[in-house]
DNA sequence: CATATTTAAGACTCTTTTGTCTGAAATTAT
DNA sequence: ATAATTTCAGACAAAAGAGTCTTAAATATG
């Protein structure tokens, strides 16, 4: 609805990495397989976060990819600008040029203040505090809809 | 970013149709014209309006399309609806299936709040409403940045 | 009736997004 | 060294979205 599919790819990429504290590197493989998501086409959707200098990756045996940064300090708003592309959070609702206060369609002012609501939800809390609340609550990233805790899955 | 385009496209036609009080029929290529959308590419818009029963049409000359009920009872809800499809506001933001409160994804709570903002914005005030609000307050339906009042344009 | 106007219907093209596949390069392990 | 693992790079295909075009049908006017 507001994120393209490869974004939300991403970020439940972004988030199961989280999630793998102690280790270094995360094979991509794994991370397709976890998420039910193409292997290919999420190497190539990291491939954008790791020319972003959000992630970094290895290659060969015990490789995978990683943050490039304390994971402290990204939030999903850097890898939805990664792969969405900057000023998303800046388009009229109704797709006229120029969004702005100086020439607002009829929207304009409930739109603005909605824009920002998402824009501080997709910036105020950090990849890794988003990660302990996904252990904590049992919150998913997957379509899977059983016991989050289930080693099955 | 939340609306296709052609979303975008027929609620600006139908906010153009709405200020047209007083007529009868507005012709889809006058619309097309003065919103600069495709004049083609609008009608099939505007047939899955009719074919919704939102709007009526006529053909030959004089000629053209307009509301089927009173435009105080339609919102754009309405129209996004018909556009978009249905459910498009109970989607989860991550993209995962089955979306709802007993299979929360990271975003759940924040996002099903700001989900709800959005209906309401789109449902909250109806065509009728909207078209005066737009005539008094000079809002725009176009991507023209000028005075909304000259004849020019 | 003949002509002009206007929507209806649908085929068709173009672009973007999504997804697949292959081979090369880097790295590790044997 | 050789083989196995894993990312990188890019070609390719499939599907969806956006937009164009042509013909038919309905209506009005002279
Ligand atoms: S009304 Fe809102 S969405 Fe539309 S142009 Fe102005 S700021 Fe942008
Ligand atoms: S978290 Fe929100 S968006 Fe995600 S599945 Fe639950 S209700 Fe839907």
């Amino acid at each position: 609805m507001i994120l393209s599919n490869a974004c939300d790819y991403g970020i439940r990429a972004a988030l199961y990495v989280a999630t793998q504290r102690d280790r270094k590197f995360v094979p991509i493989r794994e991370i397709s397989e976890k998420l039910q998501i193409s292997f290919h086409f999420l190497t190539k959707i990291l491939q954008i976060l790791t020319q972003a200098n959000l992630m970094t990756s290895f290659r060969g045996p015990n490789g995978g990819v990683a943050f490039a940064r304390d994971p402290n300090q990204i939030t999903l708003m850097d890898i939805i600008q990664a792969i969405d592309g900057p000023g998303i959070f800046e388009k009229c609702v109704l797709g006229l040029s120029e969004c702005g206060d100086e020439h607002p369609c009829p929207l304009h002012e409930r739109w603005a203040e909605i824009r920002e609501e998402l824009r501080q939800m997709f910036q105020s809390n950090s990849l890794a505090r988003m990660a302990t609340k996904i252990q904590q609550k049992g919150f998913r990233i997957t379509d899977y809809l059983g016991n989050p805790n289930s080693t099955i899955h």
